[in-house]
DNA sequence: CAGTGGTCTAGACCACACT
DNA sequence: GTGTGGTCTAGACCACTGC
């Protein structure tokens, strides 16, 4: 135990919250200005962030114990916990009883697809097995203005573009058009991607430590077209939802666009409201 | 009041209620079968969530403290706070430090559509005023039987069916059929309706004692028929969004069942996954 | 000022999973 | 049994609101 200064009152300043137990310590930090009130729980919830993004503790992988992190962040039990329970929420970390507290991945989630809200009218979700994939082509280029824009890259940059359909019991049911930053992606190929079974999110923190956390998607109503109506076997001008992804890293780096065409004949698209 | 609350049972495995907890029980049941262990501040949560059901605290009013919950029950005021933390999150409790914690309401939130996701492409939500509304007709009948089914209704029952149209900038937009028990909502009226300002989930509220709670979305592409296409304005054929919604007071009753179609022109479905 | 929710602590004990 | 997360308590103090 180190000092036994360990006053109880720290709530008026910042807690340093040494990082490592070296003890970097006492720094109370001065606030000036403006910086709002932060509770400690919420500077430990950025510390645990910053060693997941870090890749201190890779998806799977299971984290200190609440005591070793409160040991490590010099801060009570209770205090942990509530930063995990928030991450917890957040579906960034996973917890066990009786085993521990994981790093959420999307392989090992025995939902196959986490992002994906298209189930069967009738019949349960898992009833009809794994979709079939065809990915039709996937190569690098400029980004298009919009795709940059809403990746955050310069007009410009190099993009990974990844062409596919998905099947339900030999009905083509999802056409998918999907753009990945080069820079983050480099080595991903049409062989990768049709040869590796699972969820293309898996693969990505596998092969290229990107996690995928949380997304936000705009639906629309659209007629399909020329291009896409043989692809999924409909006629033109067949009613298509239209459904634009846009996926985030952590601390909200955009990092992957997605342009989906969903058939709903058979199919909707399910959203949940509280 | 009169002191007629007192301490409404708790699963008397757990808590010998008011002792000193030294050792007291140990009175291990041995509850064979079905009846999970079941944590006190989730007893506690389902005591207030009746409370709330039975109108004891109505939407938008406040309930009693912490501390005065904490004597009531008889538990501790982390426990009482475990429990209203979860009602909070769930939408069902709204907590404002300083003030207390009051009972969530339709009326009163700032935005206007709780359950809306239809978002403008461009520009931000709240730049377009309110939407101009129509009702078409608001009648008794028999429900149809996929109505009475999903609403837990016996078939022949009676329900009110409402038909209106929302627009946006003189545009019509939104077509709606809205389906509600007939028991429940005894003396609504077009009239009342048309009258009303605001939205039709804080009319039910403040009419009928309604409060809707949470809901389910199933969203499609469709064709406009030849009934819709006129009311908003479109072709027939042109991709319409439908979304059925049903919603449900405490208790996972369902109260309403909702078919909306939706022009997605210059507006999209919004929606966010984690 | 008093009253409310919000944070933090320290310690006890329970439920669960592994070995 | 040991170690993990999960529950519960009691008490202290902080931050916000309104009288």
């Amino acid at each position: 135990m180190p000092s036994s200064t360990e006053n109880p009152s720290l709530s008026s300043e910042q807690r340093p919250a040494a990082d490592a137990l070296g003890g970097s310590d006492a720094a109370a930090t001065v606030l000036q200005g403006a910086p709002a009130f932060s509770p400690l729980y919420q500077q430990i919830k950025t510390l645990i962030l910053r060693s997941l993004q870090a890749g201190e503790w890779k998806p799977g992988d299971m984290i200190p114990s609440e005591l070793d992190l409160a040991a490590r962040y010099r801060v009570s039990q209770g205090t942990v916990r509530k930063a995990i329970d928030e991450l917890a929420t957040d579906n960034l970390l996973v917890r066990r009883q009786g085993k521990g507290t994981f790093v959420a991945t999307h392989a090992e989630q025995h939902i196959q697809y986490r992002f994906l809200r298209l189930l069967p009218d009738a019949g349960d979700p898992g009833s009809q097995g794994p979709a079939e994939r065809h990915i039709i082509e996937c190569r690098r280029q400029r980004a298009p203005a919009e795709v940059a824009r809403q990746l955050g890259l310069r007009s410009g940059d190099t993009v990974v573009q990844v062409r596919r359909v998905l099947g339900f019991q030999g009905t083509p049911t999802i056409l998918e058009e999907i753009w990945l930053p080069g820079h983050s992606f480099k080595g991903l190929t049409l062989e990768t991607l049709s040869t590796d079974k699972g969820p293309m999110y898996a693969l990505f923190e596998t092969q290229f430590g990107v996690r995928m956390v949380r997304a936000v998607e705009k639906v629309k109503a659209v007629a399909a077209d020329a291009d896409s109506a043989p692809l999924l076997g409909v006629q033109p001008g067949h009613p298509l939802l239209s459904v634009e992804r846009l996926a985030f890293t952590y601390n909200d780096v955009p990092m992957e666009l997605r342009r989906g065409l969903y058939r709903t004949e058979t199919r909707h698209y399910h959203n949940e409201l509280s």
